[in-house]
DNA sequence: AAGGGTGACAACCGCTGCACC
DNA sequence: AGGTGCAGCGGTTGTCACCCT
C-alpha cells in the first residue's frame, strides 16, 4: 500500500507549537470544525502537516482538556485499566474524563510504571492476549456504543440558532457537525463574538468543565460527503484564512 | 554559578483499520 | 478484489524545566 506522505518535506513546521499557531488552529477548528485534517493546515494558514495539527488539537487544544496532577482515583484507574487492556491508551484514556490517550501514555511511562514495577501482576503485559496487535477493531465497537450519547453535546452557533431535529446516531453525528461547518459562514463580528460567548458558556470554563465525548469535535465521519461542500460553502481564500476583526482578540483571552 | 542527570510532557513517526472508488 | 486516502493508534524521540552535586 502506497501512502502519500504525511508531511511533505518542504516548508512544513515541526516541533512545538506557537501560540501564534495555536490560536490559528483553535479559531480554525472552533469556526469550521475539522472536516478534513490533511487539508485543514492549508486553509487555516498553518505551515504544518495535517497529522500534526489533529495531534494538537487532540491532546492539547480541545476543550475540556484536564491538565495537571493525576489524582488518586485516576491513577487507580489508569493502573486497573491497564492491568485488564493492556497499552490500549485510547481505551483507557476513554474511562478518565478530560484526559487524552497521549497524557495517560505519558503518566504512565514516567510515573506509574515505576509504582506498578514495584508490585508487577501476572498480567502486567495485560490485555495483549485478547486482541489482535493493536486492539483496534474491539476499540472501534466500544467507541462507537460509547459514543451514543443521550445527551449530544452543544456546538457553536449550530446550538445558537436552530436546533436540528434529533435523529439515530451516525446521522445525528453527522448533522451535528455538518451544522457546525456550515453555520460557520462568515456573517458577521457580532456574531462571532456571539459564538465565543456561547462556546464559553456551553462548555462552562473552557479549560475545567468535565469533558464530552470523544465525539464532540471528532468531525472525520463527515470528511467525505462535507469536504466538497465546504469547498463550495467557504471561500477560503488562496491557502490563508482571514477572521472578522476581532476574532483573534476572542482567543487571547484563552491560557495557550 | 555551572553542568550533568532526570523526569515530565509535547510532538513525531510508522503502522493499522476503515471507507471509498 | 485491490488500490488509495484518511483518521486514529501506540511507540518512540525531542525538548525543557528542575534538581542535585
Amino acid at each position: 500500500m502506497v501512502r502519500t506522505p504525511c508531511c511533505d518535506k518542504s516548508g512544513l513546521r515541526k516541533g512545538t507549537w506557537t501560540p501564534e499557531e495555536d490560536r490559528k488552529l483553535m479559531a480554525y477548528v472552533t469556526r469550521y470544525g475539522c472536516w478534513n485534517w490533511r487539508q485543514l493546515p492549508k486553509y487555516a494558514g498553518l505551515a504544518r502537516c495535517g497529522k500534526s495539527c489533529r495531534l494538537r488539537w487532540m491532546n492539547y487544544l480541545r476543550p475540556n482538556i484536564k491538565r495537571g496532577n493525576y489524582s488518586k482515583e485516576e491513577e487507580d484507574t489508569i493502573i486497573r485499566l491497564h492491568d485488564s487492556l493492556g497499552n490500549r491508551w485510547s481505551a483507557i484514556a476513554a474511562q478518565l474524563p478530560g484526559r487524552t490517550d497521549n497524557e495517560v501514555k505519558n503518566h504512565w511511562h514516567t510515573t506509574l510504571k515505576k509504582r506498578f514495577k514495584q508490585k508487577p501482576s501476572s498480567t502486567a503485559d495485560g490485555g495483549k492476549d485478547q486482541t489482535n496487535k493493536r486492539g483496534m477493531i474491539r476499540e472501534k465497537e466500544e467507541t462507537k456504543l460509547n459514543n451514543i450519547s443521550p445527551n449530544p453535546p452543544l456546538i457553536l452557533e449550530s446550538s445558537l440558532s436552530s436546533p436540528q431535529p434529533a435523529s439515530s446516531d451516525q446521522n445525528s453525528a453527522i448533522s451535528t457537525d455538518n451544522n457546525t461547518v456550515v453555520s460557520g459562514k462568515l456573517d458577521s463580528v457580532s456574531d462571532d463574538n456571539a459564538l465565543f460567548e456561547a462556546y464559553e458558556a456551553d462548555s462552562g470554563s473552557f479549560w475545567t468543565e468535565p469533558f464530552f465525548p470523544d465525539s464532540y469535535y471528532m468531525c472525520s465521519d463527515m470528511s467525505v460527503p462535507f469536504e466538497a461542500e465546504a469547498e463550495a460553502e467557504f471561500p477560503l481564500l488562496n491557502g490563508e484564512i482571514t477572521y472578522p476583526f476581532g476574532f483573534y482578540d476572542q482567543l487571547d483571552g484563552f491560557n495557550l
